[in-house]
DNA sequence: TGTACATCAGTGAACGCGCGTTCACTGATGTAC
DNA sequence: TGTACATCAGTGAACGCGCGTTCACTGATGTAC
C-alpha cells in the first residue's frame, strides 16, 4: 500500500478546484486538460487516474461550487438571508471575482451543450438557490414560489448580462436594476437595505 | 466582370443565415467553418473570400437576427408592444424555436469571451431592447429606465435558465414567472393580457 | 452573331496546430519479513 | 532496525483527429472585338 491513503484524495481535490477557477473565468472549451494539470502542479498523463473524462472533471467542478462556498449553503437557515443574498449576488464584487463568483453566471451557455450530468449538477445549484428564496421572501402578493423564481432570474440573469457586455456603465445600471426590482419582491422591508448596499456598490 | 455583381452578395447573405442558425443552435466554437460552408452549399476553400476569419462572421450572424427579425426592429413605434414583447420573448414557442430565437439567449458565454466587435454586437441588440421597453412602459413608481432593465434581465435571463436546465417543468414555472413579474413591470394594465397569454402557453 | 479573353467566385488538397486520450514506464511510498 | 518488494500515483512521448487557414487551380461568366 504505496502512498497514504488520502494523498490520492487530496491531489483529486487539487485538480478539482484548479479546475473550477479555470472554467469560471475562460468557458469549458477554453480550458485544456494540459493547463489544468500544470495549474495543480501536475502532469497531463495523470488525469485519467482521477477522471473518466474532461466533462466527468468540468461536472465535478461546477458541483464543488456549492460545497465549498458558505454564502451558497442552501442548507443553512434561509429566512432574511434572502436580502444579503440579492445584495451580494448583484454586486460588484462578485461580478469582477473571477476565481469565485458563482457558475451559473460563467457558463450557461455551455451547460446548454453539454451532457446530462453536467445539466443535472447546474439545475442542482439553481433549484437551490430558489429554495433558498422561496423559503426567506415574503412577497405582497403572497405567491413565494413565483417571487423567488424571479428573483433567481433577475440575480442570475442580471450578472450574466453584466458580464457579457463591454460598457460597464450599462452593466452596472443592470445590476442596480435588477437589485432592485429583487428586493421590492422579497417583501421584507427592502427600502431599509437599499441605501446600505447601494453604497457598498 | 464575370458573374453579375448581386452574386457574390447573394452568396455571402445565405453564408450569414446559414451560420446565425447554427451558431444559434450549437454555439460558436461547437460550428466548424467547413459545416457553415457546406450548409450554404460551398466548399470550405470560398469562405475567406467572403469573411476575414471566423470571428467576423460570427459577429455579423448575432447582427443580421437584429435586421431580419420583425419583432427585433428596435425602431419601430414602441408604446404599447412591451406587453406582447414579453409574452412572445418569454413564450414555449421561442424556447423551442432553435433557428430564429433571439441570440442574446444562445450565446452569452461565448460572446463574454469573444472579441470587442462580437460584445458590441450584443450590446447594439441588448440595448435596443432595453430602449424599446424604456419607451413603451408606463411604471408605477415612474422609473421606466430601471423598469426596462429589469424587464429586459426578466427576459433574457428567464430564457438563458429556461435554455439550460433540463427539467421541463422547472423551465416553464421560470418563463411563466418572469413573465408575470415583467408584465407587473410594465404597468400597463398587465392583469388583462396575462390569462390570455398564460392560455397560449 | 460568334469567338477569344480576362475576371474572380468557388474548389479541394494541404498546412500547422492544439486538443483529448492512451499507454508503457518510473520511482516514491508503506508494508512484510 | 534494515532490506526487498509490491503497489500505483504520476510521467511524458505518442496517437489520431478536427479545426482554422492558405493557396495554386479551375471553370462559369459577362465583355470586347
Amino acid at each position: 500500500m504505496p502512498y497514504a491513503p488520502e494523498h490520492k484524495e487530496q491531489t483529486r481535490a487539487r485538480i478539482v478546484e484548479c479546475a473550477r477557477r479555470m472554467f469560471n473565468r475562460h468557458g469549458f472549451e477554453a480550458v485544456s486538460i494540459d493547463q489544468i494539470m500544470a495549474g495543480a502542479g501536475l502532469t497531463r498523463g495523470g488525469f485519467y487516474h482521477h477522471f473518466a473524462n474532461k466533462e466527468e472533471l468540468y461536472s465535478e467542478a461546477i458541483g464543488s461550487y456549492a460545497r465549498c462556498n458558505p454564502s451558497m449553503d442552501f442548507a443553512a437557515p434561509a429566512r432574511q438571508i434572502a436580502l444579503q443574498m440579492v445584495n451580494a449576488y448583484l454586486s460588484r464584487q462578485h461580478l469582477d471575482d473571477l476565481d469565485r463568483h458563482c457558475p451559473m453566471i460563467a457558463l450557461p451557455s455551455d451547460v446548454a451543450r453539454a451532457g446530462p450530468a453536467v445539466r443535472r449538477t447546474y439545475e442542482m445549484l439553481l433549484s437551490g438557490m430558489v429554495g433558498l428564496f422561496e423559503r426567506g421572501v415574503d412577497p405582497a402578493d403572497g405567491d413565494a414560489r413565483q417571487a423567488a423564481l424571479a428573483i433567481a432570474t433577475l440575480c442570475v440573469g442580471g450578472m450574466v448580462l453584466a458580464r457579457t457586455i463591454e460598457n460597464d456603465d450599462l452593466a452596472a445600471e443592470i445590476r442596480e436594476a435588477a437589485r432592485r426590482v429583487a428586493l421590492e419582491l422579497t417583501g421584507l422591508g427592502a427600502t431599509a437595505s437599499l441605501s446600505v448596499s447601494a453604497s457598498s456598490d
